[in-house]
DNA sequence: CTCCCGATAT
DNA sequence: ATATCAGGAG
């Protein structure tokens, strides 16, 4: 069956395993999103849901981070790893946004992706689920390890992987298409030992790469 | 392609 | 012990 076939099977069922799809991050405004899922890189939401809760206490907007002391950000940012990285990439974000947005988090992915330590797959996360626009497709490990074992798509790079879901999926199933499939591929669909038994797309699936 | 880097599941 | 985890920059 080609794969296009199976799309709408695909939606309707991944609706019915997670009917309120959304993103796991903890925030309360777009910039904290954008801090939060640039700290999600290589770490679970839990652990970034853990460190965030007493940052956005201690810093609380794009002023605070930019004036930030940079080693002492450094160690707040710690338990997430990377941490001399994300603390580099935030504060820099920090400085871009008050520099060239006013410190607005800019609502296009052009705009999101000049900023530092920003690219496609946090600036859709970001459009996606703070601003509901369906600027792309969210590819992270998950969606990719998902997509290619479903034979969504046989490429290998976010960007091709996203260009073949967004000719597959309709645009406005995308903004429930990528938060719906993070949690399908963190809970079922996982990168070790995948739960086929109690996937609800196991009749469909040729399970490559499985 | 390599590097960044700590925490957790297997 | 080691693969992997909501990636991106140089």
């Amino acid at each position: 069956m080609p794969s296009a076939q199976i799309v709408p099977t695909l939606l309707a069922r991944l609706r019915q395993a997670h009917p309120d799809a959304r993103y796991e991050l903890n925030w309360s405004t777009p910039f904290e999103l954008l801090v939060a899922t640039i700290l999600a890189a290589q770490c679970t939401d839990e652990r970034v849901n853990r460190v965030t809760a007493t940052l956005f206490q201690k810093y609380s907007g794009p002023q605070a981070f930019a004036e930030a002391n940079t080693p002492e950000l450094e160690e707040d940012l710690r338990p997430t790893g990377f941490y001399k990285q994300k603390a580099k990439s935030v504060q820099n974000m920090s400085r871009e946004l008050l520099a060239k947005f006013g410190g607005e988090v800019p609502r296009t992915i052009e705009g999101l992706v000049t900023l530092p330590g920003v690219a496609r797959k946090t600036a859709n996360v970001v459009l996606n689920t703070a601003f509901n626009l369906p600027s792309g497709i969210i590819v992270d490990t998950h969606v990719a390890r998902v997509s290619q074992r479903l034979g969504l798509t046989k490429k290998e790079k976010p960007e091709d992987i996203e260009q073949d879901l967004m000719k597959l999926v309709p645009q406005d199933q995308w903004t429930f298409f990528g938060p719906a499939t993070v949690l399908h591929g963190r809970y079922t669909c996982t990168a070790r030992k995948p739960k086929c038994e109690e996937c609800p797309f196991n009749d469909l699936c040729p399970k490559i790469g499985v």
